[in-house]
DNA sequence: TTTAATGCAAAAGATTTGCAACATG
DNA sequence: CATGTTGCAAATCTTTTGCATTAAA
């Protein structure tokens, strides 16, 4: 939070009320909302608040290096405050990503033939899964055409 | 390509050249193509399919696990026809993926702390760097001020 | 011929941009 | 007070849906 104000100051930008309830939020949340979760959560405290404010600011935090997205560039992205080194556990049906830790995992050694696709600058183990919430929830319907499960 | 027609069969769901020239765009195409990527590769030997076509048909595919979709769920999707156990090197600059194998990485065991979290049917391993291509291509023009970087 | 699948067009979401009003330093 | 930032509205882009037409079985 003070690291936060740090870095925006010497980067010679202005700390606004902004800036730093989208930086809060995203470190304290432990979850890694996208752009819409940010703003339904800022929007609690700051009612006036405007989506697209929501974008700029994580670009910019992005960019001053104080959080992270996860995913692929250009995508809807997913805004992450833990820069330790970490691994995610990812729900396939809602979607949730938490994070946990492995030093077994940080240490793993990339396969030489991935040195001709290009420069690795990190690794981390992606854990696909169903959530605990989500299996206590749906016990399995029943699905049998294969259509019903589109997009719920 | 014949087993994509088998299941199709089997599951009473009609074999139309939309599915087929799309099923073999994504089995083809070693790269893991969004919708639009299909889209843009389909057209040029049916010009006249439209994306809401290759949308419904990427997530059938899907439904029939002939495809599966990479990332989280809800997300702008994109989609592997690799079926073997493997991992990705994905690229920050363009976002390219890139599969590899690694006996190493399908054996390691998660930490006993994910249990808590949910329960995981697979990992995988994501390299993040910079690809081949990207690393030629930009070779850093020097960007001093932070919004200069957004969304290229 | 019957039913499912396609293509079109419009709707619904997500993200970005131009600009006047406003707040920070 | 000057400039960078915000909020609004509109523009873009992505994804989904309703419906009449077409094609597979």
């Amino acid at each position: 939070m003070t690291h936060c104000e740090e870095v925006c100051r010497s980067a010679g930008v202005k700390i606004t009320h902004q800036r730093m309830e989208i930086f809060r939020h995203v470190a304290e949340s432990g979850r890694h909302p996208d752009a819409a979760a940010v703003f339904r959560g800022v929007r609690k405290r700051l009612p006036t608040i405007s989506l697209d404010t929501v974008y700029r600011t994580l670009w910019l935090l992005t960019d001053l290096g104080l959080i992270r997205t996860l995913g692929p560039p250009r995508e809807r992205a997913r805004f992450d405050a833990n820069l330790r080194r970490h691994h995610h556990f990812v729900c396939r049906r809602c979607g949730l990503i938490r994070d946990f830790y492995s030093d077994a995992f940080d240490e793993l050694q990339l396969p030489e033939a991935v040195a001709t696709i290009g420069l690795v600058e990190m690794t981390h183990v992606e854990a696909e899964g169903v959530c605990g919430a989500c299996s206590r929830k749906q016990q399995q319907t029943g699905s049998k055409t294969p259509n019903d499960r589109r997009r719920s």
